[in-house]
DNA sequence: CTTGACCTTCCCATAATGGGAAGGAGCATA
DNA sequence: TATGCTCCTTCCCATTATGGGAAGGTCAAG
């Protein structure tokens, strides 16, 4: 089988293929004389185990270690659980944090006329949210920041 | 004053102060007869501005527009408001697609033993979905597939 | 004048993926 | 057989936002 064929059996571009095979992260297969590579349906299983790892939201790093364990048959079952429980709490922690910032913008947007006026707490927020109303979530990257926080009072939309 | 103190003050490094210049985020200070960058009070507050847009999560083209609106006093506050809802509605897709992997791998998880036994209903998940129990969350980039999804039976958890 | 802290520009790296060029290979049809 | 279309190869570049670090100039204090 070509790459092209391996590609659309296992959902995974071709460039994504040479890509995943120029890291490691599957083996070389075989070529050609004319130096295509040839999958198996082995490739083809591995590739659609890499999509679906990928898809759960495992970096490429994770998805090989996961690669490790399936192939090592004598692995520990808890081994692969403790990869997964740790990327489940990656995704909760990511998930707050979106969730934070959607909380303070829906906040934001509905003390906002959104009519023809200027007046915009939105914007008074970016500009001063010490002086605003809503919470500052923590920022994505690293650990959360100790900044000047205040709670929201539910005011602050200018008179008009 | 300088980048280092615009930094502190505005609490972005000095090396993203250059690069929000560098892309035409902010605008380029005057320098000194050394070339240093010169920093007013306005800058720090824009810097601030940036920065807790970031925070939120707008992307920085996204900042642009804000900032752009920011600095339009006519602007209507409808235009702003629209951003933000936008960006609103961004968090929450990607909000659900984070829950969706962190409920199938937090389902998988629970039907896995976690002890030193081999057998494994994560790897046998990711080796092959449709054999499995776990539904497939969309893929995070571009839109849902289809794909031979199942439904959640409860069980596949190896004799052992 | 030396030292240390600060500034400058420039290059590299990250993560995962896509786009596209230039050229070879394979196959079918006129 | 020659033309042509589709596929393959490698190689380079772009993306997003940020950090690291080198090489060299500047400033202020001692």
């Amino acid at each position: 089988m070509n790459i092209g064929q391996a590609a659309k059996a296992s959902n995974v571009t071709a460039k994504m293929i040479r890509y995943y095979e120029s890291i490691g992260l599957i083996t070389a297969p075989i070529r050609t004389q004319a130096n295509y590579r040839v999958y198996a349906n082995d490739d083809v299983h591995a590739l659609r185990f890499v999509k679906r790892a990928r898809n759960l939201g495992f970096s490429v790093e994770e998805v090989r270690e996961l690669l490790a364990l399936w192939r090592d048959k004598s692995r520990a079952s808890a081994d692969v659980k403790s990869v997964a429980m740790k990327h489940v709490q990656d995704l909760e922690t990511k998930i707050s944090e979106l969730q934070a910032m959607a909380r303070t913008l829906s906040h934001l947007a509905r003390t906002c006329h959104g009519d023809g006026r200027p007046d915009c707490p939105i914007l008074a927020d970016l500009a001063d949210p010490a002086a605003s109303l809503a919470p500052v979530p923590g920022k994505p990257k690293r650990k959360a920041r100790q900044e000047a926080d205040c709670a929201c009072h539910e005011d602050a939309a200018l008179p008009a």
